[in-house]
DNA sequence: CTTGCCTCTACAGCCGCTGTAGAGAGTAAT
DNA sequence: ATTACTCTCTACAGCGGCTGTAGAGGCAAG
């Protein structure tokens, strides 16, 4: 007797990815197209698990899906210095270390403004204070820190 | 004789927020619709800075949107006690440490794939090796290759 | 046979913008 | 007055990385 094909759902819980993730995947072309059941349905095997656990182990890296394209291009050739490969992690934990630094100084002014405030009206409210004139709440200089919030 | 009228553009740089971004915030009803001139061009104040900067201000230190909206009314009612400012704005620093914590995690665990890889051909790669099986990644001393990034 | 979850496709929506196209308005220099 | 140039207008698509919806069909257990 046959062992069960693994369907969409098994391979979801396997690789600990949502079912419409493992498609939106596919649909970008980072997930192979996988063969289908004669119902139609999406059929599994082990190497998908492999592809799929890297992709989520390198997501939660935070990689971007581009990143993990060149990754999974890289890993195919197995030949090759993977001088590129230490390349692309380097980025990634320079990224990293940049939004760090850029929330780390978002902590302390929001610490700061709290801190300010003793309560009483509105009116008076050192957070809103703040808010209005940077200038009047800050120590230090910084850039702008738009788009911090990914992530 | 009149003062020239503040058009979009100069309400851009004096509060530094890109046109575009000006005209985006009007969309969603975070600034109020201004009014135009005969021509139909948008007209702004001296208020119209002061709330764009505040909008800019609250951005940059991560607040979403829709707090932003939420701070804006608590501002149009200033005898209110300011807890709710404060709420907000514990709420985001909240938020902001939980993801500092996880960048936190992030950093470590490219550190030490990063430390762990001593070049060679792809197919020996620890980073490689670390995106594919997890664990084997986890079980690293702490600290052991700490530093070898540095400089 | 029914129940109840699983899977399918196709498409809209999320956030917070950014970019594009094509047209009209305003200003400065010739 | 004409040219040249910038600024502004609207409307809509696109970004990343999914998530959610609707409506239909598949499949195994009771």
């Amino acid at each position: 007797m046959e062992l069960k094909a693994m369907t969409i759902g098994k391979l979801s819980s396997r690789a600990g990815v949502k079912v419409t993730t493992i498609r939106y995947y596919e649909s970008i072309d980072l997930m192979p197209q996988p063969h289908r059941s004669e119902s139609g349905q999406r059929i599994y095997d082990e190497t998908s698990v492999e592809r799929l656990s890297f992709i989520r182990h390198a997501r939660d890296l935070g990689f971007p899906v581009e990143s993990i394209r060149d990754l999974i291009d890289l890993q195919s050739k197995p030949d090759q210095d993977c001088a590129s490969v230490d390349a692309i992690a380097r980025r990634q934990l320079a990224n990293v270390r940049y939004r760090l630094n850029q929330l780390e100084a978002l902590e302390a002014e929001l610490k700061r403004m709290i801190a300010a405030c003793e309560g009483g009206s509105v009116e008076n409210c050192t957070v809103l204070a703040c808010l209005s004139d940077h200038n009047n709440c800050r120590e230090d200089e910084h850039g702008r820190l738009n788009g911090l919030l990914e992530g």
